[in-house]
DNA sequence: GGGGCACGTTGACCTGGATCAAAGGCTTCC
DNA sequence: GGAAGCCTTTGATCCAGGTCAACGTGCCCC
């Protein structure tokens, strides 16, 4: 919309919409199966937004662990660092999930988050998350499956850098977003990476000239267009095919 | 002791023994915290326990999911299985150690449970121990910090595979396992592997003839000594040392 | 609007770990 | 208690992906 923005308005607009109850993610994020009464409380926990510039960090590894934060928009990483200063990047966030499940552990977070482009999440205070779970059946249930998913997610990911080659962890990794893209309502063929070459490698296990090699690759075979950023999925079947044909 | 097994016995023993309560494994289970009127509920619904002969599945992928089982005695392997018929070991659960969390998501167990040795688990009916989380803020909060501690050291286990090499990935192995059996009040030095070479291979991404090898070379460099699966480690901080100073 | 710089591509070469092969040694199960 | 087969070790060779290097490209900030 054309409107000229103030200060006055965004705030505005701001409390208006923080509310899991108008929230067009429900499906995908924490909101997921409760009715109006229980959305209505879980919008009293959910009322603090926070807004993330690209570049930034959402939190820092070995920050105190006080709240998990429901993406809104945007596009994160999370990475971990071992004493020696190699670092792996664990996973890429969009919107709808969840950031921040491995501070529970410790009471301390594990891993930096970091904004992949200017991001805005909704901030869930840990604690109170706990006591509404004790009251809403659903809602204990349901954050019990993310985390639970978070877990079959991970050992996928193991199963990736464990036992694929190069080409077949690429292939892996397209199919993943798109898939995810897909059931945000965007293109499942067309997107752009937020991510550079550097952070898809240190994901897969892979430097940065083998993910580009790969693309290349991709694009000579005809499975994908790629222009930097901006990716073209042209074969999916030829992806999945590669990913499971090769090798023993 | 030298008592000659009666069923009638076993059971009575059984019976006596199942209870979290008098379970030496608290500290490390999911009773860690509770006080007294507290652990005598949970002892209720943790009333049955299960015993799997060596090489037994406790639980296969794709199979229903209704519970989740804290190992009483024994040792597991979990694997995942590709469509192509790659598998992967996503894990080696000990003594106090939970399974069966990553059948939450779906309600169907993600990957496959197989004992390594005989060995005894105590049965969790999920939805009951739901229940008992949402009066037992201790139980609940505990129970969250397993699921999220399980995150962490999936992504400790994404770091090992995507960054390191052989020889620190069996380095980190070996002291991840030393420890655990601290914790367990066994020798941090002397252990038994339960696994084979390949699957100690199939779950650090490496092929069995490496992990021999690797073996081998610490064995030479006086790290530790192997007779078969026999460990003794001679020199933590020569692992520890091999596994953050190599590369960058 | 232009200059600088981070990001991406491609080539040449190298190496760590995979693969292939063969020979013991343990365990287990009749 | 002995045989069969699994597990482990070790050697020789190979290759996928890492490393090093140089050059393009487009984005961003001044």
């Amino acid at each position: 919309m054309p409107l000229k923005k103030t200060s006055a308005q965004e705030i505005t607009l701001s409390v208006i919409k923080t509310a899991c109850s108008n929230c067009n993610l429900q499906e995908l994020c924490l909101p997921y199966g409760l009715n109006e009464t229980e959305m209505s409380k879980l919008d009293e926990l959910v009322s603090t937004r926070r807004k993330i510039k690209r570049g930034d960090h959402l939190y820092r590894a070995g920050e105190g662990f006080e709240s998990i934060y429901a993406i809104r928009a945007g596009f994160f990483k999370t990475d971990v660092l071992l004493e020696d200063g190699r670092d792996q990047v664990t996973g890429f966030q969009m919107a709808g999930e969840l950031l921040g499940l491995d501070g529970i552990s410790t009471e301390h977070h594990s891993c930096n988050a970091v904004a992949l482009e200017d991001s805005e999440v909704c901030i869930i205070p840990f604690p109170r998350l706990e006591g509404l779970s004790r009251e809403i059946v659903a809602l204990q249930h349901h954050f019990h499956k993310v985390m639970s998913r978070e877990i079959v997610r991970d050992h996928g990911v193991m199963m990736l850098l464990g036992t694929m080659r190069a080409e077949e962890r690429l292939a892996a990794f397209l199919l993943n977003l798109s898939q995810r893209f897909t059931a945000r309502g965007y293109s499942h063929a067309e997107f752009y990476l937020r991510m550079t070459r550097e952070e898809i490698g240190s994901y897969l296990g892979l430097k940065l000239e083998t993910v580009s090699r790969a693309f290349s690759r991709f694009q000579e075979e005809g499975f994908i267009a790629v222009q930097q950023k901006h990716i073209r999925i042209l074969d999916i079947p030829g992806l999945k095919k590669l990913m499971t044909h090769q090798s023993a």
